[in-house]
DNA sequence: TGTAAAATGACAACATGCTGACATAAATCG
DNA sequence: CGATTTATGTCAGCATGTTGTCATTTTACA
């Protein structure tokens, strides 16, 4: 039996794959001539959001990734000179990790970037529409993060 | 000016992000058992729901990936017995991919753990929250996809 | 407290996506 | 028809994700 809904279900998830590499293709785009990719403003943009500071294994946490995909970007970002690492005093092997001013500014830069291409892509979409679509992600996220 | 409607949006996107990976994983988590990946069965699905026979480009096309990847999946999966190539009476070079009748139970397992899949996830959303999110999504799809 | 379990860093192997470059076939167009 | 443009196959290099393994630190708990 095909029920419509199975249908609508598989549809959705093939749309989502193909949004994914689009915002990704979007986001690399936007970043180019910042140097940044989206890998990068990813991790970038967690850590400017959080105060007290992360750990490499929280950042993975929070971005839903494996701790070594990150800690791989992590370490070329302080080669870089966007991140340094900071030692933790409440752990003695798991290091926080923070933004440089050079990090600051790339989030700055990124910021200058991302918020009129956010506002350009939205202008013709109500925001009850907007926001029942993250409720709906949402609501998705939780079923299949165990 | 941080307008609601970019943070909204901006979390969309975050969430987009974060759906896709574990989409990803539920995949290959489901498929294990049957030999197949996330990356093996977008391509099986494509060419399941084709009739006439699709060359690799125009895989790629639907999928909207390189056609560089998906030449390497495919070749892999003829290698494994999935997949043949077919001479193409409308291109000399450019050959049709098909299923074997490996590929074609292959595809019959898919389905036979995806749809129970499709059906226990949705149960308790309904169906005009899908469409409604569905139709976001290829609405941004089509903002990007230029 | 002492020990077992969980978290972390480090390294390796692999899967999957991308782009670039080059040769050749196909399609387009004057 | 002939020349230019586009599409395709192929190979290479790279970015970014995964898992697995092992040693070590940290945490949890009996």
């Amino acid at each position: 039996m095909h029920s419509p809904k199975r249908m609508l279900f598989l549809d959705l998830v093939l749309s989502i794959f193909r949004l994914n590499g689009l915002l990704i293709a979007e986001g690399d785009e936007m970043t180019e001539a910042l140097g940044l990719t989206s890998a990068r403003w990813k991790v970038i943009g967690v850590i400017a959001l959080s105060n007290s500071g992360l750990t490499v294994p929280g950042i993975a946490r929070v971005l839903g990734q494996s701790r070594q995909a990150v800690q791989r970007i992590t370490d070329v970002m302080v080669t870089d000179g966007l991140l340094s690492y900071q030692s933790n005093p409440k752990h003695k092997r798991s290091v926080l990790v923070v933004l440089t001013e050079e990090g600051k500014t790339a989030y700055k830069d990124l910021r200058d970037v991302q918020d009129p291409w956010a506002i350009e892509n939205t202008e013709d979409i109500p925001s009850e529409e907007l926001d029942a679509g993250l409720r709906l992600v949402r609501r998705l996220i939780q079923k299949f993060d165990k």
